[in-house]
DNA sequence: TAGATTGTTAATCGATTAACAATC
DNA sequence: TAGATTGTTAATCGATTAACAATC
């Protein structure tokens, strides 16, 4: 049950919620309210909660509490490394992106194959662009949790085979197409497009 | 059955690897090999296609054929007109998105409050970019299916009830809070940080 | 014909909910 | 105390699968 992908989906927005709901100031929060902003039934919230054991009857959640326990379930109580590969469009978008840094999911260096960009900073990126010649180099003595791929689909499958003989165990990839992984490491595809067929299909 | 979010989900996903198929020359394909690539079981795809009755006992399913059928369900059997809202790095990216153009996403129009950004022409984008302030007066004389929503949180709901009145039906929102839209108005959120979220999970 | 594979449905599995005793 | 709300579990609901007759 907790492993369900529907589970992780629940977990993850209850997350982003209770953190909006601590940025705002507000202490505590019932099953009924944060099931309400969500599309889920209150007995959903608590079936999902409940093993946290911090749960106050007549009270309900302690937000900061709540946040807290989740974070570590979600293995966000620490930084987070990454790196980026690619750094296109995509890649300096996620670059930018202010709410991942905020998340405590933080890039420790980009790779690129273009020479035009490499050097530059960019985003949240302390570091200069890297080539991606020294990626290889760099795993050996750096430890890295998570890699980005934001680059074309020809170098998707060297570029992953470079990653994971570099120990790196978590994968987040925006190509469209998937490579393969042994099954240690986990593989998280974005597809963005298939969000806008489903709500294609909502329309028609 | 046939608006549950999975099977909406599923539908994607087959249309997908259809496509990819297709794209190959490969002419049939079975509910046993359509399954393996995807990680559901045989039963699943012919359970979900099998109201299209265009699969053969004996041969499986024509790919030039299901793609077609799919294409009718999903709604993408003609050029779908969309709009983008915000021309940042994003917004470029999906400018730049052919995949998407080759499915038939044609972005008509785009709009931005930088004045800088103005009168540039960018990816598969004809026009030039326009001042948000001509959006309404747009809607009114083009009509559009999709808005895509890539601007900051601040700007998000005015924009969207702008929209809304010129007749937008769908939006496709990057911005990582909610708009409010009436029932009739698909809203489809786009989630980047709880997919990393998810990952950072499995990863615990 | 023999082999392959479909679409259908009853059985199974898993996820969600309703109800409620416990408790702050 | 009365009111609110929890965590737990049995009941319900919905989604997936296995099995198979039909058929190319």
């Amino acid at each position: 049950m907790f492993c369900s992908e529907l589970y992780v989906k629940r977990i993850s927005k209850y997350y982003r919620r209770i953190r909006q709901l601590r940025d705002n100031g507000v202490q505590r929060v019932s099953s009924e309210e944060l099931a309400k902003h969500m599309k889920l039934s209150p007995s959903q919230v608590r079936t999902d909660l409940g093993k946290f054991c911090l749960g106050q009857s007549g009270y309900g959640y302690n937000v900061v509490e709540l946040a807290r326990e989740l974070e570590k379930l979600i293995g966000i109580d620490k930084i987070v490394k990454l790196i980026l590969i690619g750094v296109g469009k995509v890649g300096q978008a996620l670059l930018n992106y202010s709410s991942l840094h905020d998340t405590g999911f933080h890039f420790v260096a980009a790779f690129d194959i273009n020479p035009i960009i490499k050097g530059k900073r960019i985003g949240y990126l302390k570091e200069p662009v890297k080539s991606i010649r020294e990626l290889a180099s760099f795993l050996e003595t750096n430890p890295v949790d998570i890699a980005v791929l934001a680059i074309d689909q020809e170098s998707i499958q060297s570029v992953t085979d470079i990653l994971v003989r570099g120990g790196v165990k978590g994968i987040w990839n925006f190509a469209p197409c998937y490579p393969l992984v042994p099954e240690e490491v986990v593989l998280e595809n974005v597809h963005i497009q298939e969000s806008l067929l489903q709500l294609s299909y909502k329309l028609t």
